[in-house]
Parts: structure tokens; C-alpha cells; sequence
RNA sequence: CGGAGUGUGGCGCAGCCUGGUAGCGCACCUGUCUCGGGGUCAGGGGGUCGCAGGUUCGAAUCCUGCCUCUCCGACCA
């Protein structure tokens, strides 16, 4: 590709609304143009890199042997009332009528859509297993999109959806596309980890995520340093300490504690430290009461634990701070579990403190050397708080470590959720009707696209992999439109880089070097070869890679072994 | 959804308080001198000032309504 021929749109200043380093950089780069909220255009360029990660995720999923199908977007809501999930889906199901008012939506996914594919087309045991898989346009009516095409409401995302006459042989099925995703993301060159996660709302009981790491991920994720344990820290099981609780020291008292509302504040006002105090949080019960939720003061409620309490209302809701203080007669600041009239749950490491600091449940007042069994009931510790950094791995091998990470995969067991809800049956052994068990396997693959950069960047743009590169090399030729030996040498060497199958980037546009530079970095191009008339006096050319701190001179004489070494498998030794 | 902002050439912004017919930087076009890290100088094109209504001799500016987009939002209890 020539430049001159290419829409090259790089933007020197960073748009305002955008927050993280990918979106800036997608837009500087030119890859991507914002329409309305969470709506996108993909530009030539950004295109290049989309299309690299959708044939690679191709590849392997034919592969691994699934079948390439296309489905709607537009999708009749009756399909969508037969799996119940019409009522089921909130405002993210972004649903319209048609010129015969007719209910439909636009689909956020196609559990419903390949049930009814499969329940016409197949009709046997004979014609199973299979796997369908499609590469197609999303839309989810976020709430709030953000992060440019990480959040966004329409995007692209590889789904498969298998199909097995029982369990073990879903088991299977998943376990194949368990290794096509690690061949995916190995093929992306890209930092993951695969880790066990909570199924949410698709439904189903085993999954697992597939996480490009990257510190501005917005999940964390656990794993053992020793063993291979490794899960979303929202499913991950904090164990109890395994030490005896400490008998009290000293006699509770009551202390003023005026304008210390936070535990920090609590912490320093009283000189004691945050895992020293109780932090108590008030939900809402499953019978319209309230429910206390104690935690160390410097752990985290794991949300996904508390809505699992019996009688504690799921989805979980924190309480209203007008209903706090007309049921407990107390504002929020100073709440504890001692005297208090609602049922109490205490996390294991609040259970396990002596002489701790909490609320006293009157305004600014708060209580020290509280003791469990001393001052108020022996309570009974529950699971719901994120595990931390150090903490034991639930797998007994080894302390936990936390990363962070972007969810570009996911892989399900739904089992027969969707076959029975929409009467999808085929014909086993002895000609009697069962439901198929399903399997779905998700990709983001515009996320990857966002993820790559999140990952993979510095101050002056983007570093692709090269799996994912626009473009796998750069010629930057100085003075091409002054000087004919340059445009000759630079030419030459672009033909013969086309003969040989890369792709090549010419930017025979007449800019000054500097131009060139920071453009061909900020789009990312992995490699850049730079034609001058001073180097080509001496037999030479100048090559850099995009980490590379600085370029080095290299023989013209050796140009074929160069591209050799650099691309090797792919270029001829001719 | 609740809260706070915002809307002026493609992008980033000033002008608004104190009404007088729109300006700056980047980008773009022409020419010029430069030519190995986002250059110089000169000239130029491009804007229904979010939309609708109102006040006024006169509205980007004041008033009313609507819309858009952005940010923040319950681990501080």
C-alpha cells in the first residue's frame, strides 16, 4: 500500500472525551470515527486490524471444526418470548416494531436464533456433534458506554454454539474450544490468562474467561503463585483463617468520634489500622427488610457472594440512606453489629478480630476493644468479601496474586436451558426425542482490537503484534519526491517486498522524516525501513523496530536476507 | 436512572458576565524557503454559534422549552 493512496487520518492532539490510552490512540491513529454514544465507524485502517483478528479467530474455529454461519441482527421477538428471556433481558435489549407492529429486537446475542436454526436442521443424533459459529455485528443498549470500542453498544463478536447429544460429549465440545481459544489468543501474541468465572446471566454452570492482562483492565483476576489456580476474584472462595480468634485485652468503651464518617478517617483519627476496624454495610432483605453486611475495614464486599445469603435480597441492593436511618434511627458513619436489631452477617475475617474498632450505632460515636462473644452474640461468619493479594489460594497451593484484565472471551456448558425452553429436539439411538446439550463460546473481537492497545503501547502510539499489524513493515523514504535514487531504491524495494507477499507500507507522501516517523509509530507498523540519499551513498539503508530504542544501518547488498530474517517462513530464499 | 457539566468551521478552544453582526491554535488549499524526528513565511477557503420560541432597533451573548453529548454515581455506612 502506498500512502498516497491510503486515507492515513492521524490526529496530532488527543480528543477530549477520550479517557483511556486505547481510545485516544485508535482515534489519533485514524482507525476509528465516534458517530453517537458507544457508536463507531472502523476507518481503512482500523479495519485492517479488525479483519487480522477475525481471520485468525476463522482459522481456528474451522479449525477446531466449527461451521461458519451468518445470522440476523434484526431478530422477531417471538423467538425471544419462547426462550422467556424477552421479560427476562432489561433495557440492554434494545427492542423496536415494524411497519406491521410487529415486536422484534436487535440482537444481542443468538442463543435464540441458532435454537431455531438447529431445531429445523437438524433432526438426528447421527448429525451430531456440531458447532456453529458466526462473526457479526452485537447491539447492547449500555447505559453508559464508554472506553471508545471497549464499551461500546454495536460491535462485532465471534459466537459459536455447540451441540451434543449429552453431557460428556458437551463436555468435549467445550473442551475443544477450550484449546482453540488458547491457540487464538497464543496466535495474537498477546499477554492472557484463562480463568474460571461466574456464568451471569447467559446462564449455565462451567465457564471460563479469556483476559488480555493490562493494568487499566476493569476485572481482577486471582491466581496462584504455585498451583494453577487461576479465576475471576468475583467467584474466588476467601478461606476462613485458620488461627483461633484472640481473647480480649481490654474492656470495651464507647469514644466520640465527631466528622469520621470513612474508615479511613476512622483509622486515623483513632491511630488504629483500617483491618482493625468492622465496616458495616446495610442491604436490603429479600422481604423488603434490612440485612447488615460486616466486613474488615480493609477488605471489599464481593457482591456476588452476598446476593447468595439466604435472605438477602438478590440482585443485591445497598440500602437508601433515608431508610437507614428511619429503620436503624441512625445515619450511616456510625453503624456496628453490637445492639443492632437486623439480621447480621459477619465475613470470616471480621469474625476472626479481637478488640475491634466499629460503630457504636449512635451519631459520631464509635466503640474500642469490642470483643464477639463478650460484647454482643458469637456471630455466624459467612464468605463475602474479595480475596486479596497474600491470601491463601482456595486450591491449597501457594497465596494469591491479583492482575488485572479486559474480558475478551468467554466459554459456557448451557446445557439444555435453551433446547427445552424452545422445544429443540433430535432423535437419539432409539428414535426417542431429547434436547441437545449447548455450548456457547464468545469472542469481543473489536475488544481485542482495543485490548492489543491497552497492552501494547508507549508515549509515541501503538506497538502491534505482529499477528495483528495493519501493516507488517514501513519503508520511509527521505526526499522520495527529490531525489531519484531514493524513490528508485525505495521502490524497488517495495515491489519486491509485494512479490515476496507482505504487506508493506510506502509513504511516498512528500513529508518531512519527522512526519513519516511519528505517524508510522503512532499507527504501530512492527517494522520501518528508511531509504536516504546518505545511506544509499554508502551501500546502505537504516532499519527499526518498533521497540527498538534506536535503528541500525544495514547492507543493501543483503536487502533479501534482511526480509528473510525478519518474516521468516514467509519470504522466499530466492 | 440520579447528580454535575457541555454544545461556536473537521478537531481543540476563546468570545457570553457587561447584547452591536464571530475569533484563535491544529487540520485543509496555493505559493515559498526548508529537508533525518510532527519546520518557515505569505496568502486563502470553510461556521444555520445544538434546535424552537421569546425579549430587543439589534441576540453566539439575556429569558423559556426541548434536544445532544460528556463526566460522576452508591466499598464513604
Amino acid at each position: 500500500m502506498r500512502a498516497s493512496r491510503f486515507h492515513l487520518a492521524t490526529l496530532k492532539e488527543t480528543p477530549v472525551d477520550a479517557e483511556i490510552v486505547s481510545h485516544q490512540l485508535m482515534l489519533r491513529a485514524g482507525m476509528i470515527r465516534r458517530h453517537a454514544a458507544g457508536i463507531y465507524s472502523w476507518l481503512p485502517l482500523g479495519l485492517r486490524i479488525l479483519r487480522k483478528v477475525e481471520q485468525i479467530v476463522r482459522e481456528e474455529m474451522d479449525r477446531a471444526g466449527a461451521l461458519e454461519l451468518l445470522m440476523p441482527s434484526f431478530q422477531p421477538a417471538e423467538l425471544w418470548q419462547e426462550s422467556g428471556r424477552w421479560d427476562q433481558f432489561g433495557p440492554e435489549l434494545l427492542r423496536l416494531r415494524d411497519r406491521h407492529q410487529r415486536d422484534a429486537c436487535i440482537g444481542p446475542t443468538h442463543e435464540e436464533i441458532i435454537t431455531d436454526i438447529f431445531r429445523r436442521e437438524v433432526n438426528s443424533y447421527r448429525q451430531l456433534p456440531v458447532n456453529f459459529y458466526q462473526i457479526q455485528t452485537k447491539f447492547r443498549d449500555e447505559i453508559r458506554p464508554r472506553f471508545g470500542v471497549m464499551r461500546s453498544r454495536e460491535f462485532i463478536m465471534k459466537d459459536a454454539y455447540s451441540f451434543d447429544l449429552d453431557k460428556d460429549a458437551m463436555q468435549r465440545a467445550y473442551d475443544i474450544m477450550d484449546q482453540a481459544y488458547v491457540s487464538i489468543f497464543d496466535r495474537f501474541g498477546l499477554d492472557y490468562r484463562a480463568v474460571s468465572a461466574d456464568s451471569g446471566a447467559i446462564g449455565g454452570s462451567t465457564s471460563q474467561e479469556f483476559h488480555v492482562l493490562a493494568d487499566s483492565g476493569e476485572d481482577a483476576i486471582a491466581f496462584s503463585d504455585q498451583g494453577d489456580f487461576a479465576a475471576n476474584i468475583e467467584t474466588v472462595e476467601a478461606l476462613p483463617p485458620s488461627s483461633e480468634r484472640a481473647a480480649p485485652n481490654a474492656a470495651m468503651e464507647t469514644v466520640d468520634t465527631p466528622a469520621m464518617r470513612t474508615i479511613d478517617d476512622l483509622a486515623t483519627g483513632l491511630g488504629v489500622s483500617a483491618r482493625q476496624c468492622l465496616k458495616t454495610l446495610i442491604a436490603e432483605a429479600e422481604d423488603g427488610g434490612l440485612v447488615a453486611l460486616v466486613l474488615r475495614g480493609d477488605h471489599e464486599l464481593n457482591v456476588l457472594k452476598a446476593e447468595r445469603l439466604e435472605g438477602v435480597a438478590s440482585p443485591l441492593r445497598l440500602a437508601q440512606r433515608e431508610q437507614i436511618v428511619e429503620v436503624l434511627g441512625n445515619d450511616i458513619g456510625s453503624l456496628g453489629p453490637i445492639g443492632l436489631e437486623i439480621p447480621v452477617f459477619v465475613d470470616h475475617s471480621a469474625a476472626q478480630l479481637n478488640d475491634f474498632v466499629c460503630g457504636a450505632n449512635q451519631e459520631d460515636r464509635h466503640l474500642v476493644n469490642a470483643n464477639w462473644g463478650r460484647d454482643c452474640a458469637e456471630p455466624a461468619s459467612v464468605d463475602i468479601r474479595n480475596v486479596t493479594e497474600g491470601d491463601p489460594s482456595p486450591d491449597g497451593k501457594g497465596q494469591l496474586r491479583i492482575l488485572r484484565g479486559i474480558e475478551v472471551g468467554h466459554i459456557f456448558q448451557l446445557g439444555q436451558k435453551y433446547s427445552e425452553s424452545m422445544q429443540a429436539t433430535v432423535l437419539d439411538e432409539q428414535g426417542k426425542a431429547v434436547y441437545p446439550y449447548m455450548g456457547c463460546y464468545g469472542i469481543g473481537v473489536t475488544r481485542v482490537v482495543a485490548a492489543a492497545i491497552e497492552q501494547n503501547h508507549d508515549d509515541s502510539g501503538i506497538i502491534w503484534p505482529d499477528a495483528l499489524a495493519p501493516f507488517q513493515l514501513a519503508i520511509c523514504p527521505i526526499n522520495y519526491h527529490k531525489s531519484e535514487q531514493v524513490k528508485q531504491a525505495a521502490d524497488d524495494f517495495y515491489h519486491s517486498c509485494r512479490q515476496q507477499g507482505l504487506e508493506v507500507f510506502l509513504d511516498d507522501r512528500a513529508l518531512r522524516p519527522g512526519v513519516m516517523f511519528s505517524d508510522m509509530e503512532l499507527i504501530g507498523v512492527p517494522h520501518r525501513v528508511v531509504f536516504s540519499e546518505r545511506g544509499l551513498k554508502q551501500q546502505q539503508f537504516e532499519y527499526k523496530g518498533r521497540r527498538d530504542d534506536s535503528a541500525q544501518d544495514l547492507s543493501l547488498d543483503d536487502l533479501d536476507g534482511f526480509l528473510q530474517q525478519l518474516f521468516p517462513g514467509q519470504c522466499r530464499a530466492d
